[in-house]
DNA sequence: CCATGTTGCTAACGCTGATAGCATCTTCAT
DNA sequence: ATGAAGATGCTATCAGCGTTAGCAACATGG
């Protein structure tokens, strides 16, 4: 039989290149403008040829979150395994919690539930996370059974990006995946510093939320205290903090 | 003019049985199903007479999830607003999750951001946790900002129900929720006790790492350890709890 | 040099959401 | 009662989608 071998080069770049623009369509114009045939015409082809590379639109797609993921944490520097596991958590974190952010379509689409939960992308990053508590656990950091620590990381890290996601970008509240993940190490981990006795903090969120019935105030007055009061039980809040110069945050 | 008088009850009538007929066909047959075509034969009428009572299959869309949610929080005892607002809050955090397992599919779309952001249904369940949490600030038991416990629920909440739904049901750790909640609760809230010093647990959970290396073990050996780790580890990370005797848990 | 397999094209199918335009029925003012 | 106006629902149709069939051109190993 005459066996050409298909690992000719050129079939592996013009399958990359269509990868690479169905990644780009997705990227740039989102879920539905990756159509077959806006693939195709990207990549200067006719719709059909695609089906010559890959079974399915489906496993377009699949092949196009491996891609965009692989491309992601190699431009990461990859500090893999470092000699603190905790550290390579909160590492992994980020940089998920980055992937999500600047991926937004892509994401979607991996945390679809019927269509995330078979994705090759989306098993191997859990496998990675796996892998990670795992060594968590070796050194007896951890307090609740591997699973659960993974599922409640795992959770918390799409819920996170997902309520980012869904608000308008404007108005994201950037220290949220920070604070999740504080507070799932808090649940997880021991050794970690409990949070203080907390009256202050308490105090001035419980004030802040009658302020609106202040009617003894002016607006503008009412305005202010709200501000102040935001601030103080911001910064009560995440100890060891000091207060940004740069209070952007609208 | 003509004034033909719309609230002729007829049309709500109609109007509210394509609402039912999609959502049937949403939470028996999954997104796909509910095309404008099927969704009238089921309604027994043709697909472009939709378009007489919805301006989009969106608008149905949106419909249907909110005859969904109301449908499924009128089933629920409704016990709002009970003396106790942590107690309402743990029953609107059980609702969620219960309606999002219960309701796969539309759920999917709830939270999607392109769909969800816009979606009326969305905001008012957001809108329902809001005041929930702004009850708790008030009786001065929030450490953090409204804002920020916000966020927090609601990324935990859908993070959470979004994990199960991407397991398959017979592999599902249904207490996963509560863990979570329990784990948004210790940092969010005042006065909950916290949590022991663990040094049992975790070596439990390190040991438990470890054993698939416990080569001079039988496999059965190992098996029967394994399971008693596990026992042991989530037994302990769990104060409290008695050891279940029926594993199933509703 | 031919047989075989690869690559890419055109044409087409069945499906989707959506619109146009025409009948029919309801309703109300006269 | 009757006719104008709006509501309702239909058929026919559109452009777009994922996907398949079938054919031509090309590469390649015996």
């Amino acid at each position: 039989m005459a066996e050409v071998r298909s690992d000719n080069a050129s079939r592996h770049k013009t399958r990359a290149n269509i990868v690479e623009c169905a990644a780009q369509l997705l990227r740039e114009q989102g879920t539905s403008a990756v159509t077959t045939r806006a693939v195709a015409q990207a990549a200067g082809m006719q719709a059909p040829t695609i089906y010559r590379f890959f079974e399915d639109k489906d496993a377009l797609l699949d092949a196009v979150a491996e891609h965009v993921f692989a491309t992601y944490v190699a431009g990461k520097t990859l500090v893999e395994d470092s000699g603190d596991p905790i550290a390579d958590l909160r590492a992994g974190w980020d940089t998920h919690i980055g992937f999500g952010l600047a991926n937004a379509a892509l994401f979607g689409l991996l945390t679809d539930p019927s269509r995330g939960a078979r994705s090759p992308a989306a098993a191997a990053g859990l496998e990675v996370l796996r892998a990670r508590v795992h060594r968590i656990a070796a050194i007896g950091r951890l307090r609740v059974p591997e699973r659960r620590a993974i599922e409640l990381i795992h959770a918390a890290g799409t819920g996170a990006v997902i309520t980012l996601l869904s608000t308008p970008p404007e108005h994201r509240d950037l220290d949220l995946a920070d604070a999740m993940y504080e507070t799932v190490m808090r649940s997880i981990l021991t050794d970690v510093p409990t949070l203080p006795s907390d009256s202050a903090t308490a105090a001035a969120v419980a004030f802040r939320a009658v302020t609106p019935k202040l009617t003894m105030l002016t607006d503008a007055e009412r305005a202010l205290l709200s501000e102040w009061l935001d601030r103080a039980s911001d910064g009560l809040s995440r100890p060891g903090l000091r207060p940004r110069s740069d209070a952007v945050q609208d």
